[in-house]
RNA sequence: GCCACCGUAGCUCAGAGGCAGAGCAGCUGUUUCGUAAACAGCUGGCCGUGGGUUCGAGUCCCACCGGUGGCUCCA
């Protein structure tokens, strides 16, 4: 076996912390296999702040082991083995790996004559590489954790026992990475939602979440949001029944397509299927009536509940639950009216965005699939035209070739929640199917009959979903159009309740959510609990205040302006909440 | 659905075969206070559910339900 020991380019940082990264996984494949006599190993990738690599083992692994194999990674870092890279026939690596066939099939898989080999001590793994020169030059590690994950990612195959590892250049980011992993804990939805009395799950109804009155109260502005929008956009509301016959999920598809996952009802021997989504509801509205080209546009929008089966080991928080609504809408119009369509939405989404203090998720276009229906020459056009529409509003995005639907291209966007989980909002979708499947028809200038193309789309996506997204991102401070009490006035002691009182009623009358505390509690612990309850304005009143008409007031970030007339302070606060700011 | 871990008071958690615990919250008093927790007392439990082992089970075993992290899935 010609050995030749040679260093791996490095030539930026980035690829030699992947290196890095890459070369711990293997030490911790040699540590695993090293205290675990037998143990079969499968791939292990470098990914964003660290590794993981794949076992299969004789037995489930526990965090005991998990601090055992990172003293013995220690070891080999201490040892300071260097990586020799030596590339062998296919023949010769099946021998080497005789016992290992996780790591035959991959073999198997390559297609070239010979394939790579790296060893540090009496570890030996196929990789592509590069590594490290050594052991030694391995930095700042840490293992996590350990997850089930398949084979291949495939569910018939066997399931391996998957660990985790972060690693970075220095101890301080290490430390800053773990010290990330905890603060997003904090501001973990779920959490928040507790806290701050928003909302709860209970086991007697999975997947399903409980609104309390402040977290419906942020729901529904949510909702009230949108519907100002389609005021101004030109969409109507409409309303729709929740359970449909089988009938329309057999004439929609989703009788063939999605069946596994909806929730189905036997009643006076007939079979109703409770509405996954509004489309077929809105193509039964649309063929309801007859409809002319001056019509079209038609944007027809639903707030409807919907259900969807998820499998129990997928459901969390809010971003993954089996009931919820969107801010769903169809678009039904002519082909030529499509890119303009896509446009408004753009704009209308980059609106939505800007109020809810989220930032420019990310974008990407998802193009024709290989399995599709439909000629080249309508792909070409309804790409083009979601391509142009998003480049004409100046947003950048990623094109993902084969991604979009059977029938259409599709436009998604996607946050990041605390955890540092990528969750889709949205889509917007071309659809020529449903219309066709529907017969959906409109009388065009001409008299004749044309069939309209649908879009789908959501802006907020699940208003479920978006909620949990949004609660972290802004960790339970909303902007103060948001918040469920926007300004909370503290009396300093009772004689000032009367005072605080007309205070909130002025806010009231003024369309704020003022709150009185009242509670015979110091003024500490008042200010204490609604800096905890991420209240944006806390207004003070004591004797000063009182015999003034003014207000001490507090905001949640603690600054604080003293003497500030009342009336100062409604319309410096009416103000933010007509121009959604943040405070 | 699969793998691992976890379910004890409303919340956060301790208890690991031998009397069910703490802090916070809640309730009742006292306190009337100037920018992040006043003081005292009291209440609160089918130890997720069902079975088993044992003289005795939050504690050990099995099954189920629910949750968490992954995997798979996600028009």
């Amino acid at each position: 076996m010609a050995e030749e020991l040679l260093a791996d380019v490095r030539d930026n940082p980035h690829d030699s912390l992947d290196m890095m990264r890459h070369s711990t996984a293997h030490i911790m494949a040699e540590a695993v296999v090293s205290l675990f006599p037998g143990a079969k190993y499968g791939i292990g990738p470098t990914i964003e702040h660290g590794f993981y690599y794949d076992f299969d083992l004789s037995r489930p692994l526990t965090p005991e082991d998990l601090v055992a194999i990172e003293a013995k990674m220690r070891e080999s870092i201490a040892a300071n083995r260097s990586f020799s890279r030596t590339d062998v026939p296919k023949l010769e690596a099946r021998q080497v790996f005789a016992s290992q066939p996780y790591k035959l099939e991959i073999i198997e898989a390559i297609p070239d004559e010979t394939v790579r080999l790296y060893r540090q001590g009496d570890f030996t793994d196929l990789c592509r590489g590069p590594h490290l020169e050594s052991t030694g030059q391995v930095k700042a590690f840490k293992l996590l954790n350990v997850a089930g994950a398949y084979w291949r990612g495939d569910e018939h195959r066997p399931m391996l026992q998957r660990i985790y590892g972060a690693a970075f250049e220095t101890q301080e980011e290490l430390d800053t990475h773990i010290h990330n992993i905890e603060e997003a804990l904090r501001r973990d939805h779920r959490r928040l939602g507790r806290e701050l009395g928003l909302f709860f799950f209970d086991p007697i109804a999975p997947g399903s979440p409980f609104f309390l009155p402040k977290g419906a109260l942020v729901y529904n502005l949510m909702v009230e949001f949108m519907r100002k929008l389609y005021v101004k956009y030109g969409y109507q509301e409409v309303i729709t029944p929740q359970v449909f016959s089988a009938d329309l999920w057999k004439r929609s598809g989703h009788y063939d397509n999605y069946k596994e996952n909806m929730y189905f009802i036997e009643s006076e021997e007939r079979e109703f299927g409770v509405k996954p989504m509004n489309c077929p509801g809105h193509c039964v509205l649309y063929s309801a009536t007859l409809h002319s080209y001056r019509e079209l546009p038609l944007r027809i929008a639903d707030f409807g509940r919907l259900h969807r089966f998820e499998r129990s080991g997928v459901l969390s928080g809010l971003t993954r639950v089996r009931s919820f609504a969107q801010d769903d809408s169809h678009i039904f119009c002519r082909p030529d009216q499509v890119q303009e369509e896509i446009g408004a939405l753009i704009r209308m989404m980059h609106e939505t965005y800007t109020a809810f203090h989220l930032g420019e998720p990310r974008f990407t276009l998802s193009l024709r699939p290989d399995k599709r229906v439909g000629t080249e020459e309508s792909w070409d056009r309804a790409e083009t035209a979601l391509r142009d529409a998003l480049r004409s509003e100046g947003i950048t995005f990623e094109e993902v070739a084969g991604e979009g639907a059977f029938y259409g291209p599709k436009i998604d966007t996607f946050v990041k929640d605390a955890l540092g989980r990528e969750w889709q909002l949205n889509t917007i979708q071309l659809d020529p199917n449903l219309p066709e499947r529907f017969e959906l028809e409109y009388i065009a200038e001409d008299g004749t009959q044309q069939r309209p193309l649908m879009i789908h789309r959501a802006i907020l996506g699940s208003i479920e979903r978006f909620y949990g997204v949004l609660v972290e991102h802004c960790a339970g401070a909303f902007p103060v159009w948001l918040a469920p009490v926007q300004a909370m006035v503290i009396p300093i002691a009772d004689r000032h309740a009367e005072y605080a009182r007309a205070v909130a009623a002025q806010m009231a009358a003024a369309g704020l959510r003022a709150h009185v505390d009242e509670r015979s509690e110091r003024m500490n612990a008042k200010i204490r609990d609604a800096q905890n309850q991420k209240v944006p304005y806390m207004l003070i009143v004591g004797d000063k205040e009182a015999g003034s008409n003014t207000l001490s007031v507090r905001l949640r970030t603690g600054q604080e302006e003293k003497d500030v007339p009342v009336a100062a302070f409604l319309e410096r606060a009416t103000a933010a909440v007509a121009s959604h700011a943040e405070l």
